[in-house]
DNA sequence: CTGAAAGCGCTAACAC
DNA sequence: GTGTTAGCGCTTTCAG
């Protein structure tokens, strides 16, 4: 298998090597028939450029990384295949890194990764996507970065990201819950560290505070997202005087969690009690009852990401830098856990 | 920020480029002072070679990829960390590739990756490591790979990899479910493309044989390892004349896919129905009741994985190459799905 | 045991 | 529009 390189291509289509590079990176002054001429050769020889030497002498690189610090497999997955779908077919590389976003040289840890991999762009989920102390960073040393967080309120402001609506998802889950006949509901939170929690406990306050329902603090648990989390925030909210009859989880796997220690103490869901996850996870439908959740759609949402990531780190596309942001609004999707027969 | 290079090194240590790149390398041939020298200097300018530079001009890069076609989001996080934390201790990169196994041209496909992005070696979880295609193909072009796979005929082979001895285990769980009292046992098992299949369904029926029971055809089933073909399966029994009193489930997915349809149905686990899992992912643990399950340390085999693998792209180790395997034995966790109380 | 020189495949900077 | 030259950071080859 004989390696094929921009030589052998300039060669082919009797061009200098310069003007394969040309083509190859879509630069502008070429003319249209040596272009033709170019890719012809690329075709027939099968010719890929070689991703360390483009690397090492470019300033700009093609390689992006993926830095996460998420307990939930399924969301890592996801994001995961979403990204290298994208990435592969536009010929980037990705990196991908767990890490420790509480780790105190976090900051540092990042600046290594990029420095050390050369990356040419970022993609943040969250908290790390939530963290101040690296979007400074980012931005002071001006890499591009896609965050994938939680919010509205960036929708209209200059800010790029991906946005995931948590705050209405939220509103509607409690609007069900408030619809089925709830008034005393209960909110199991995730890690205070993701801006979707504060924006899912924000949506259920909404929701409370449109349907003239006081907030009651104790009724509010934070905590982390984890299915032993929801064990451990159900036990508290059996220490209170009664038990509410609804609880909303910052996630499928909480409410996994809720649900399940509920078996143990033998309270009927959803008759007893209702609960609702967040994220239609595959969490969600393997619970008994499967779980009322909000869908929403993690490869797409990091499909997306890629994409706009990438036409950030190519400003060939005429002019400047237009605002690359998109919103994902996630759907109700009832189920028994809150609505027998559903 | 300034980049470090290998001269920034050489200078410091006042010594050569190659004298350092040697001592990175963990070439033979360097002054045991010498040695400690560079490495001091190493450390104190936190150097890390540059990976672009070293695959471009080496012979051999310091890339991995591992190619996995597996729908188990816990058992592809749980690899990929494992790999990862040994990747980049021993400064190689890890390429992570989702990739279908049934392609028809998966074996082109794997050529092309390696080729393309110039690997040093490869990882291979099931199906993919249970490809002839592909191993032979590997074999052919004398790529170092490291299989992580089912199996112990292996073992005591010249074969390398990394074998889980599934068929004990099973036998573990079989004789658990027998010691209980029970005789009529289904076995719901996952894709036969797995090696792990055939070798935990080998446990199975060794077990019953040695208790004097005869295998009864029309209690295995075959299909995937979701949890969808678990509620599929448990569909199946329920067509017997009589239902099995336990079930061998091929996973834990696949157990609580069981799990969840036999609750639906009204029937109490483990009182009527006793259910087994296997691999003791977090599936096992949020059911309810918690599943009897066979516990294999995912992450660790990953790392011993990256372990054999950089060893066999490191023969300066001296002498030739010694076998590179290593046998893990999955241990039985004892459940409330099976055993009350447990 | 150690160093000097060449060059991997590509792109940046400057010619023409 | 296109070609020439230099060199990214490292390993290889060959001298010492």
């Amino acid at each position: 298998m004989k390696k094929i390189t921009i030589h052998d291509v300039a060669e082919l289509a009797g061009v200098s090597i310069k003007t394969v590079s040309r083509v190859v990176n879509n630069e502008a002054s070429v003319s249209t028939n040596t272009k033709s001429k170019v890719n012809a050769a690329v075709k027939e020889l099968n010719y890929k450029p070689n991703v360390s030497a483009r690397n090492l002498r470019g300033s700009q690189t093609f390689i992006f990384g993926m830095l996460y610090d998420n307990t939930n497999a399924y969301f890592v997955m996801d994001m995961q295949n979403g990204l290298l779908s994208e990435c592969l077919d536009q010929n980037y590389e990705l990196l991908i890194r767990p890490c420790n976003s509480r780790a105190p040289d976090i900051v540092k840890q990042v600046s290594d990764l990029i420095h050390h991999s050369r990356l040419a762009g970022l993609i943040l989920t969250s908290p790390l996507a939530d963290n101040p102390d690296i979007i400074d960073y980012l931005r002071e040393i001006g890499l591009p970065y896609m965050r994938i967080t939680s919010g509205k309120a960036a929708i209209g402001t200059c800010e790029d990201g991906i946005f995931v609506d948590d705050d209405s998802a939220s509103m509607h889950i409690t609007n069900h819950l408030l619809t089925l006949g709830h008034t005393k509901i209960a909110y199991v939170a995730g890690d205070i560290a993701h801006q979707a929690t504060t924006n899912r406990l924000d949506g259920y306050i909404k929701g409370l505070n449109k349907a003239g329902i006081a907030v009651d603090e104790a009724l509010i648990l934070k905590g982390e997202y984890s299915f032993d989390f929801g064990v451990e925030g159900f036990k508290q909210l059996l220490k209170l005087p009664s038990l509410p009859t609804a609880v909303l989880a910052g996630n499928d796997e909480i409410a996994a969690g809720i649900l399940y220690c509920a078996r143990l103490h033998n309270i009927s869901v959803p008759e007893d009690l209702a609960i609702a996850g967040f994220e239609n996870s595959p969490f969600s439908r393997q619970t008994w009852p499967k779980l009322t959740t909000a869908s929403q759609p993690n490869t797409e949402i990091a499909r997306r990401a890629a994409q706009l990531l990438i036409k950030m780190c190519r400003p060939d596309t005429t002019g400047e830098h237009d605002i690359s942001q998109h919103c994902f609004i996630p759907e109700l999707v009832v189920r028994g856990s809150t609505q027998k027969g559903a």
